[in-house]
Formats: structure tokens, C-alpha cells, sequence
DNA sequence: ATACTTACAGACCAATAGTCTGTAAATCAA
DNA sequence: TTGATTTACAGACTATTGGTCTGTAAGTAT
């Protein structure tokens, strides 16, 4: 019975969509998740409520949202530099991942949204949503051509070090926001990846141990985790002063 | 004008505050943050909304409450440790360290709470505020300590050592809890602590730039955040080893 | 015994996430 | 062209919840 107004606009619903994303990400990330109404978020979008929730089920599916679309982005800065890479399997995949980790070095401000989000508090819930989330764009995409080169033995072992080594920088400090997915849904593939680096750990096994001032094979065998806390030290120095070289692996 | 019921009894207000803390701590652990109101928890406390509010004054305030009687556990069984300790002061200091990991490894639900909580979204207020309950109770303690055997030159190159990498293991992994307090807080002491290592490490860099397969001082010198980076890596595997083997160090 | 403080109870208020009803514009059907 | 249906909203309404305010009984000091 009541008047219905419509005195604003009526968009594109893809653009209205992106709209209030937009204006979402801008306003968690000055004023934080819980400092936001959704009223601001409609307030800045120039949108009603009734608006929002034709688009978004609840306020939380903002979540999701903004990071599949951060994890779509960051995919398509990959691919492009692979499309425009020459070489092999693996000169494209480090053109791949380069070109995302430039893409997310760059949009920084963009990913902290989602870490302050990610790290939302008990909800296991909303963890495992926003992984699902990345998981479904980024990761096959990502451990499909790894994958593919670990399977069928294109790499030798110096590749899979590379790889690891890309990856493992990528997850652990320039892409925070992946490293949880990468972290659960990774499963085999990236396993594979860590074990050739510690084969080549085990032959450098004695220097090692002589470096930790510990008994021949104490490293390697204590204790499993053991190669993996150790890879973390190595592989970031390794990878960051490769990387600083600017060094370009060969297939 | 109103009549005021006070059919619950009243208690003595450490014992009333302690048992709304604790009602408030499973029902997070159970619940998660977001999912619990007060309401929630006055029931389980068996109070009211009055009851609560003259314990706290918001809702938040639940959080510094619960890490700063968890910070005082786990101080206090570091403490206790340390009184039962003999030797000098570095035997006294890894016994109050060990007492004190031994216990938040018992209580690791309990501190499973607040890791949750303290990843509240977006709110570096929050974990400010964290960080400054937790900082007001064990780090002065603990770095008192520290720092004192750092300064006065009691500590030579390897106690240092010993040092840096039972705090440094105590911050990454088994106490997560208190790893952000320290890094913030710990400033000076820990960074002397660590240059120590840097040390050692760099009369150890010809070995270890063999190892990563670089030229002669590629590690040390090439970025500064490379020492502590390889330095996770070597003290979380020999500070693993040597708790393994119950070592324990003399003064 | 009287004043004062402490530890609550419970009504009340304000903000806010989500629902529901309604409507104008766009799209499709004839 | 016109009528029917769907889409993209507007805005009133509801329910929950964090926090305030007023009041009072129990304890304490004088």
C-alpha cells in the first residue's frame, strides 16, 4: 500500500554488484569488519537494504565475495604473464606465479582487507568458507600445472626445488591470503614438492648437521617436521636472493 | 519504584568474576566469539545483565580479562618451575621457560580460545589491547630476566644462543599465544638476543652459504631479514633436538 | 543505628542484521 | 502494441543484542 520510490538508479546488476563490493572493501578496510554496518556499506553504495539482499544472502557473504574475487584477480595477473612467457612448462609456470605474486605485491592494501577478515575470530566456519572460496579458483588452477610437471617427471629435481621454492615464498610471506588455502587444499601435489627438497636436504645432510654442531643424520631424522621448519629457512633465503637476482629457470 | 530481586546469591566478587570468566571461556571455546552474546553467558554464569557490567564494563573487555589470567597461569608455572630450580641464572631461566611451555602445552585448549579471539578481524585495536594485557604481565618478567644476563655480559656467545632459541621456539610454535605480545614488546632484549645468533652465524656463513649453494656471504649480507629467517629454521630444529634430549644447560 | 559502598536485578534504549511487502523498470510473449 | 512475468530495487517492520539507568538488598565503616 505504501509508495515504493526507485528514485535511485537502476544499474547493470554485474556493476551493482561490484558497486558494493567496492564500497564494502573500502570501508572494512579503514574502519574494520565490525566497525561497518551494513547501512554504511548501503550508505556508500547509494543502495536500500532491500537492495543488499537481492545481492548478497547476508552480510557475511561479503566474505566470500571479496575474496573470490581478490583470488580471481590475482589468477588473471598470473595467467596473462603466462601467456606472455616463451619457454617450456616451467619458465611458464614461474611466469605465472611471478605475475600473480607481482599482482598481489602491488594490491597489498587490497589482500590486507582479507587477512583482517580471514582471521576472523573462532569461525572455523568462516576460514574454511573463504578457503573453499580461493580453494575453487586459484589452487586447481595452480596445482594442475604443477602437478602436471611433478607427475610425468618433466621436472628433475633442481625444477622441483624451484617450484617448491616459488610456492613456498608465495605462501608463506607474499601472499598471505592464499597460504591457508594452499595450506588445506595443496594435498599431494605439493608434498611432492617438499620431499624432493628434502632428497636434496639428505645429501647435504652431514654439512648440515656440522652447520647445527649436531651428530651425522640428527636433522634429517629426529623428527619429521624437522625438514620442513629447516626448508623454511632455507627456501625463503634461497628463493628471495634468486628472486632479487631476477634469475629465470630453463626447462 | 521498581522492586530489585536478588533471589542469586551473592559471592565474594574474585570468586563471582573468576566463574563468569570461565563460563564466558568455554562457551567461545564451544561457540566461538561472535556466537556467544552476554545474555549467553550471564546464564551460564547465573547473573544478570547489571552482575555483568559491574564486572566489566563491555563485552570486549572479556578478552584482555582472558589473556591476562591466562598470561598469569602460565607466568605463575613458570614461576613456580623457577623456584624449584637450582643453579645459576640461566639454569633458573630455562627452568622457568620450560615450566612455563610445559604448561601451555597442558592448557593448549584453554589458549586455543584466545588464539581465536585474538585474531579478531580487522581489529588491530584489539590486538593492541591484547598485546598490552599480556605485555603488562609476562614480558617485563621475562625479559627482566633476559636481559639482565644479556647486559651484564653473564651470558657468553652460546648462552645467548641457548637463550634466543628456547625464546624463539617458545614464540613460534609452542606459545602463540604470547608470540605477537613478544614480538612486539620484547624490542631491544630480543633483538640482541638474536644478533647474538647472528654471530655465531656468520662465523658459520662460509659452511652454510655452501649449503644454500651460493657465493661466499650471499646469506649474511644480502638482506637483513635472511638471519632471522634461516635462524627459525636452525634454532626450531636444534632447540627441538636438545628439549628432546632433556638437555639442560649449565651457567 | 546511620551513612555509605558494593554487588547485583531488571526495565529500558539504541543499533543493527535480516524479513516482508510493494513497485517501477526491464524483458518476454502474444 | 500490449499484457504477463521477472528483475532490481525501496522502505517499513521485526528480533536480537550490546549497553545504560534506576533501584535495592547486603555488607561495611562510623
Amino acid at each position: 500500500m505504501k509508495q515504493a520510490g526507485s528514485r535511485r538508479l537502476r544499474l547493470d546488476p554485474e556493476a551493482r554488484r561490484e558497486a558494493i563490493l567496492d564500497a564494502a572493501q573500502a570501508l572494512f578496510r579503514t574502519h574494520g569488519w565490525d566497525n561497518v554496518s551494513v547501512a554504511d556499506i548501503l550508505d556508500a553504495a547509494g543502495l536500500s537494504k532491500g537492495g543488499f539482499y537481492h545481492h548478497f544472502s547476508a552480510r557475511e557473504d561479503l566474505l566470500s565475495a571479496l575474496a573470490q574475487r581478490v583470488a580471481e584477480r590475482a589468477l588473471a595477473a598470473g595467467d596473462e604473464a603466462r601467456r606472455n612467457a616463451e619457454g617450456g612448462a616451467v619458465a611458464r609456470l614461474n611466469a605465472f606465479l611471478a605475475g600473480s605474486m607481482r599482482w598481489q605485491a602491488e594490491n597489498a592494501g587490497e589482500i590486507r582487507v582479507l587477512i583482517d577478515i580471514l582471521a576472523h575470530p573462532g569461525n572455523d566456519l568462516l576460514v574454511q568458507r573463504l578457503a573453499q572460496a580461493t580453494r575453487g579458483v586459484v589452487i586447481p588452477e595452480l596445482l594442475a600445472i604443477i602437478g602436471d610437471g611433478l607427475a610425468d617427471g618433466a621436472f628433475d629435481v633442481v625444477d622441483a626445488n624451484v617450484t617448491a621454492e616459488i610456492i613456498f615464498n608465495m605462501t608463506q610471506d607474499r601472499s598471505p591470503v592464499l597460504a591457508d588455502a594452499v595450506a588445506r587444499a595443496s594435498g599431494g601435489h605439493f608434498e611432492v614438492a617438499v620431499e624432493r627438497l628434502g632428497a636434496r636436504l639428505r645429501v647435504e645432510g652431514a654439512a648440515c648437521d656440522r652447520l647445527l654442531g649436531l651428530s651425522p643424520g640428527s636433522v634429517v631424522l629426529s623428527h619429521p617436521d624437522n625438514i620442513r621448519r629447516l626448508l623454511t629457512g632455507l627456501i625463503n633465503v634461497k628463493s628471495d636472493l634468486s628472486t632479487r637476482k631476477n634469475t629465470s629457470v630453463e626447462d
